[in-house]
DNA sequence: TGTACATCAGTGAACGCGCGTTCACTGATGTAC
DNA sequence: TGTACATCAGTGAACGCGCGTTCACTGATGTAC
């Protein structure tokens, strides 16, 4: 299924689509720069996206969704235990996944991304819902880890540590990178004595 | 000087366009549309901004600017001292600021704005140091914060502190709003006591 | 005080290019009998 | 196994609109003598 031809070029055009819109942005990539990239005809792309707003729809739904798999990936407690709850996160490992986190926001293409997707957001009713839900996944997903941590913490109390959380990984990204410009050592190991002390209150 | 007319109408079209950017976005606004919003015909935007370009430079500028203004308006100390370095900083006081921050970071339109900017900073190499410049601007405010709250604290540490801070008001300025969909009244508290904890050190 | 000239504010129409989209078409790959 | 037909992948040219930009122009506001 996943091996046919249509889906395989469909996939194809996507990650083409992916590198224009990271490398020239949403407001200066043409469907003819699209086409270019993916190696087929302009006409050839509406086969699969009937508009411009559905191929842009299609790259950022994708690529949110691939944000909250690697987020998976990075956290997932799978390896342990099912969904065991007194599995206790420990400093060395809440450590580990803050620094491959921030490391994930060392690249460039996918701030570049993040801030296409905020700025198409804004604007596009359609991709607004599915932003909202990618932060509502992302903050419910920290709100485990803090569980992990310390068990003993009201649900409430969870959420608002993970959504802080969040904003202070959301805007690390960009003020971290090229954009913001105020990425040093010293920041980024404050950044994770914050994170550590969010999670285990400490 | 400021009260000529050139000037005068300038400012007006730097107004209109601002709102016009921030309610169709940078890729949804024709030359056009900044010239209806402003009273003026189109020809005649190029009379003071020759290109494009140029006027969404002007825009972006201009509300960096003023962002840095409203930032010293909020958190000057002027008020009290020159420039005494022994005014201590009370957690009333950084409680004040902070929601003043938080309040700012309310407005649909502001945050609209921030996320242009970003992504116009990225594909457009004369306003990315000018962006760059605002948020080291913006940290070093906030370092300067930090230092009357704990003078002792060495100055890396204050700026390691100070780029956190920041990273977590950006951050919150995304997720607080209407695209991250995050803002509760806990996680709002939370944000408070974190920034106060990254200023204060308890 | 009046005149001549330069500069600035603002108009309006037009240009030409690049954009997203359309469409009639061909070739390839199934699929039914 | 072969034939007929449908569906899907992909082409290529064209369309028409909206965009940023240009330009020749008019009217208003100084400014020098």
């Amino acid at each position: 299924m996943t091996g046919n031809k249509g889906t395989l070029r469909q996939a194809a055009i996507l990650d083409a689509a992916e590198e224009v819109l990271t490398s020239k942005g949403n407001a200066g990539s043409a469907m003819r720069d699209f086409a270019a990239a993916a190696g087929v005809r302009v006409g050839h792309l509406q086969h699969y996206f009937p508009t411009r707003a559905d191929l842009i729809r299609a790259v950022l739904e994708r690529s949110l969704q691939r944000s909250l798999q690697r987020l998976n990936d990075v956290a997932g407690f799978g390896d342990t235990d099912e969904v065991g709850p007194a599995v206790p996160l420990t400093r060395e490992h809440s450590h580990r996944l803050i620094t491959a986190l921030l490391a994930e926001h060392s690249d460039i293409a996918g701030i570049r991304m993040h801030v296409e997707v905020w700025a198409i957001a804004s604007s596009d009713a359609q991709i607004a819902p599915a932003v909202r839900s990618f932060y509502a996944c992302y903050a419910a997903h920290v709100s485990d880890l803090v569980q992990h941590a310390r068990p003993e913490l009201p649900e409430m109390h969870r959420n608002a540590l993970a959504g802080t959380i969040v904003s202070l990984f959301e805007g690390a990204a960009v003020t971290r990178s090229d954009i913001g410009g105020l990425r040093t050592e010293d920041t980024d190991a404050e950044l994770i004595r914050t994170a550590q002390w969010l999670i285990h209150g400490h």
